[in-house]
DNA sequence: CGCGGCTTTGATGTTCATCAAGTAAAGTGG
DNA sequence: CCACTTTACTTGATGAACATCAAAGCCGCG
């Protein structure tokens, strides 16, 4: 059981990028402080606030990244892939979680202690240095994203997320989205309603077939079209 | 000369919490691969494509970190205050800068080539975590304010704005705007006669005082009901 | 001195949020 | 498994918030 644990783990670390150049020991050691669980669609991964003990690799499935503000509606900051480090944005500046974590799917998540994680950055600079890349690119994508979102209306910002589901996420035209209307909407700032209405007028307008949760997109250059003029 | 600029350098870099816990040839180390340079008031710092080989610290004065799209309106990020490190952002993850910056105010700027750095880096664990840390704050802060500000209205993003010169850059209740109107435009997602229109309108509620570009906080108070609620 | 950019105000129009109301789907407890 | 409740989805009508367009005064600069 344990080794079976160990095994994958080791496979897992062994495929991300971040870790090439440990040695052996190295990554035996972090194989040590790694532990993994599995989380149903819907579960809460963590809260906002709760404490930062463990780097988290996204591993198997869809996690949403979200602030829940007060009373007010929340909002999602970003959708989590497979082989993604998630919360590593706060990761090293707060001892808090800065954001919740939902599973959007059955998800398979990876833990590395964080002290772990910390010892082996005191010994190996070039994994600090691979640490600090990811997490630039990390930022650099949430930020250009909000920013591009922002300038884009309601029309740009449905094409925008079904570009992304299609190309980045699921890599098909025809997919099941994750995510309600509602969630949509917290995602590029738009009301539910509104979210639903382009969707409409998208299926009335042969850009898209919906049949529930189910998208195909049947008009892939309309859509870059209003992507980017929208 | 040359030690004029290397003690006010390595003042700079003692100064730092980023450089804590570096020993005393390592500090040496890089503050021989230290420069500086003065910029005016409107002059570009660098663009956005350029090539990275630096680390530059803000020593003093004000700039603006912006985004300049094809032929739309530009967008600024951010605004960068002393002691910031302007760019980090893409540092690690580009070999070119995301973004471009230019000088609000006159502005001093010290760079520390991005080899030595790398240097450092791989040597010194400890220097890895914080600049980790240093980022992750950095690009918390970005996210926080844009997600923050694309949920208020007009009237709460114009005091947000008025708050952030009043209490965090210029920590004085009268200032005088180192933007244009256009340019708070740019960095709170509204037009320029829409800034105008609410700068008149606080002006007619007793709220601030404007002579030109100098601005004086008359009821601060106010100012913070409408940036919670507005 | 005149030109271009910045500032200001007003009038107009569009976009989007809100409200309302109804249908479909998905949990929940007996 | 079925009635019941809740949550998600959908459409239409209305209004508010904000962008756009227009016009004029102002300021700095070559």
């Amino acid at each position: 059981m344990v080794t079976d644990v160990l095994e994958s783990c080791r496979s897992c670390v062994y495929s991300s990028e971040l870790f090439e150049g440990l040695s052996e020991e190295e990554l035996e050691f972090l194989v040590n402080y790694t532990s993994y669980r599995s989380f149903r669609k819907g579960e809460i991964v963590f809260l906002q606030g709760d404490e930062i003990r463990y780097i988290s690799f996204l591993k198997k499935g869809l996690l949403k990244v979200f602030k829940q503000d007060h009373e007010s509606r929340g909002q999602i900051i970003s959708i989590a892939k497979p082989n993604d480090c998630v919360g590593l944005l706060s990761v090293f500046s707060n001892h808090q979680h800065q954001y919740s974590i939902a599973a959007l799917e059955d998800s398979l998540i990876y833990y590395i202690e964080l002290t772990a994680v910390h010892h082996i950055l005191r010994k190996n600079g070039n994994f600090g240095i691979r640490l600090l890349g990811r997490i630039s690119r990390a930022a650099d994508t949430i930020i250009n994203n909000a920013f591009d979102i922002s300038r884009k209306n309601i029309r740009g910002r449905i094409a925008f997320i079904l570009h992304e589901f299609s190309e980045d996420i699921y890599k098909k035209d025809e997919f099941d989205l994750p995510v309600s209307r509602k969630e949509i909407g917290e995602l590029i700032g738009m009301t539910t309603e509104n979210v639903i209405r382009v969707f409409s007028e998208f299926r009335r307008d042969g850009i898209i077939e919906i049949k529930g949760k189910t998208i195909r997109i049947l008009n892939k250059s309309l859509l870059q079209t209003l992507e980017k003029f929208g």
